[in-house]
DNA sequence: AAAAACGGATACGGTTCCGAAACATTCAAT
DNA sequence: ATTGAATGTTTCGGAACCGTATCCGTTTTT
């Protein structure tokens, strides 16, 4: 049983959310960022560097920077694979994982709330 | 008739969605200039860079950056309001609707193809 | 052991963005 | 006509981002 929405409710939906972020003084991520944090919280690990620029066909240092931010902002964070120490996992934090939880919470309620 | 989705769904949505225009290689918005955008193309007009600003929580120069970005890409246009020189009018143009529209129905045909 | 391949980070030159403050232009009030 | 307020833009220093190319450490191959 999928979901049913039309464009208008799409876009407001859009809409909505964005406006929501952007008001709640929230960090102001691009749609490349926030589907490289996305992809970090609903996909199995593990990530890494390469893994995540070839999902989202960006190059390496645009991940590379993308998780300097992030990190900064404790959404993710990173260490070195033991077993090959050329690879960074990437892995989630607690930080990151409320962040996450609230965004989805907030798009489910503005989704109710959509007009006819 | 409201909309009904899990929070696992709102984010695997809005992950594909994101990673939908990051792979299309088009413009990377951040969420303030996808609400801007969205504003200007969903709710009534007339819009101001005051009224935009307002409704963002932003300040001037925000809207007025955004604006300039997205007018070089030619997704908005500014004209100043004859009847009080002092406003800028933003208007939508043809390219806008065209990328505003294929947004929505790609997020539609995303929420569709959600898994239960 | 030497060379090639791999994964990630860094350097570079350039663009965009931020918030805060100052700015020009226009309108309204006196 | 002057003053004051309103609207939008510009400036400033500082930060983040882009793509391309290069570098560094590690692993694999020969």
């Amino acid at each position: 049983m999928s979901i049913h929405m039309r464009p208008s409710q799409a876009l407001r939906l859009w809409q909505q959310a964005a406006l929501d972020e952007a008001a709640a003084g929230r960090p102001d991520l691009s749609f490349r960022q926030a589907a490289i944090l996305l992809t970090i919280y609903l996909d199995p690990p593990p990530h890494t560097v390469r893994g995540l620029a070839a999902r989202l066909n960006v190059t390496k240092p645009v991940v590379t920077r993308a998780l300097d931010t992030m990190g900064a902002l404790n959404l993710v964070s990173r260490h070195r694979d033991p077993a090959d120490r050329r690879n960074v996992l990437i892995r989630r934090t607690v930080e990151g994982s409320l962040y996450v939880e609230s965004f989805g919470d907030r798009i489910v309620a503005r989704a109710a709330e959509l007009p006819l």
